[in-house]
DNA sequence: TTGTAGGCGTTATCAA
DNA sequence: TTGATAACGCCTACAA
């Protein structure tokens, strides 16, 4: 900027009022003034801007993973709304820890982002510090991974309905003897998962059903899966709290000699990009992912802008089943109207 | 920082030097200062630090994808590096796009960013931005995704030794009649992975090769290697350049009634998460992601940090043949001497 | 219509 | 050992 003034015999504040447009400055100039900025390429530099502003227009993002299917498209969403506000997002991948994911955090609030969208590592439990924030006033969002006790927004899954349309799914196909691999106890959805379906089997009075914790990961579900099996010989309907989950309770049934769907159904939750081309095709809980950080970022920014502040709200998404190959055909259609009651 | 000096009734320049720690500053004060840090989780602010030494202690990475095996995992050796040098990744997803690349460039340039770790779209042709930055001496390194005519250092894979690897692995084991289904034609590594397979395919005097062109999506891939197959029924091997596109062929193949690998073996390249868990599970190319990440964030580094800058070279990592069960077993083990001339 | 001046938060130099 | 000061680049209220 001062390059500019200096060559076109001007001051710093003409050009500031320039680049800005609509102030007092003369058509001459500020045509004048456009144009080395654009023969310069010319940007301002937005630390000074918000040094003075006391605003960084970035927005900080916490995912436990990047390379996911799932965050990957919430990052769109959220890109997709950023970007056309004029804000900029600074993301970061806690790898499902909870000592990166502080670290993360306090790195963005030292970097002044205006606000945090946060999907917290599944064992975060010690909350103190994003507490201390919000109390500020800090605008913080959370995202897929909830919590009952934090007061901020809150942009969520039906993890309940949806546990509960999978183990209807289940039942409805013929399974009687059904079981659930459920994710990390201390995270939320998996809590939620775990009552829709324990609740359906219940209401169902299904003579028997079993929950077993595992990772969200392959080698831990293979494990939980083939224990779980070789102890209930009987079980014939699985419901996964996750798609990595599900392909290893599927390599676990296959290397066991079980045939899918026709000697156990399994359904995962998720949807991942290559849960169709498993073998057989995963039957799965799509949720609506693109749209989840689109509202996060929508949330975050009234937060930021508005001066008065509303209630932290929570924000249910539906899930949608995708029925494909891994489940037994229903002899009904998907709705079931006894069941809403 | 204000606040701390008033509080404790001091000037600010004294509680700056006490945070720095290596300062003639006494150790009471010292403490004094450091406690009402830790109390007040004051932390200070980065845009007025990068404001005064010209520098962010961030660095722009533009991937065309995030979330994708592949820019996961090189992210994560990035992430391991810069964080502890100090240094701070701003990371943006181009989706292939290159005016989406453009605008994410641009505005980590104004965004103050000591240098940019890039890997291009797969159609991005428009260099003279890039080049311009080059010229005034603005660190950039290409990561992946090469380029001949910029002179920026750049960290690749063997694209064209990988392919010479994966076709010597479908002669090996017994095909005759090859394909290749290449990526996108503009991009360097789809050059390089189709140069390697045709001179194998010449080396090898084979009767017959044909290459055919596609995206480096599934979709694509899948109508691509119908028609392919369509037009030449004696193919009985098939060199994918990315898994991606290995699993549209497959797709296709079954779909044919082609039995994999019996009637037709299919290699990919990039060994993606989901590619051991087809069926069958895909031999392909693994490339040394975390590796590379790691090279392009300390090549950067070097020229961010070092005055005299030196040539900008080239670094060309190694890929990792892994033969699964998607080709044919081979009855040589995988180093075949007589080649390597 | 244009320019001057002060401040945003931090730091390094120099003076006290 | 401490503090005052100027500077980093930008912005706006106010003066010219």
């Amino acid at each position: 900027m001062c390059d500019i003034a200096q060559q076109l015999g001007i001051s710093v504040s003409t050009v500031s009022k320039a680049m800005k447009g609509s102030y007092d400055v003369s058509q001459a100039t500020q045509k004048r003034v456009m144009e080395l900025v654009r023969k310069l390429d010319y940007e301002p530099n937005r630390h000074a801007q918000s040094l003075y502003h006391k605003r960084s227009y970035t927005i900080g993002v916490v995912v436990p993973e990047l390379d996911n299917n799932f965050f990957g498209a919430i990052i769109r969403g959220m890109e997709n709304i950023a970007y056309k506000k004029g804000y900029n997002l600074m993301i970061c991948q806690s790898s499902e820890s909870t000592d990166r994911e502080l670290s993360d955090i306090r790195n963005l609030i030292n970097n002044q982002v205006d606000g945090l969208v946060l999907a917290l590592a599944s064992e975060t439990e010690d909350l103190r510090y994003l507490e201390k924030l919000l109390k500020r006033g800090f605008p913080i969002v959370l995202i897929d991974r909830g919590n009952e006790e934090l007061s901020a927004p809150q942009i969520l899954v039906d993890d309940f309905g949806g546990a509960v349309e999978a183990t209807e799914h289940l039942i409805r196909s013929g399974c009687q003897r059904l079981a659930h691999l459920a994710g990390p106890p201390q995270l939320y959805n998996a809590q939620k998962r775990q009552e829709g379906f324990e609740e359906t089997c219940r209401k169902h009075s299904l003579p028997q059903y079993t929950t077993r914790h595992c990772a969200f990961n392959m080698e831990d579900s293979f494990q939980a899966a083939r224990q779980l099996l070789e102890e209930n010989e009987s079980i014939d309907g699985v419901f996964a709290a996750s798609d990595r989950i599900a392909i290893g309770a599927m390599t676990a049934a296959k290397e066991m000699g079980k045939k899918i769907p026709e000697d156990i159904s399994i359904i995962g939750f998720s949807d991942l990009k290559y849960s169709k081309l498993l073998e057989p095709s995963l039957t799965t809980l799509a949720q609506p992912a693109v749209e989840m950080g689109k509202k996060a970022i929508q949330e975050l920014l009234q937060h930021i802008e508005d001066e008065n502040r509303p209630e932290p709200k929570k924000y249910v998404f539906k899930t949608k089943l995708v029925i494909r190959k891994s489940t037994r055909s229903c002899p009904v259609p998907s709705d079931v109207p006894e069941l809403t009651s």
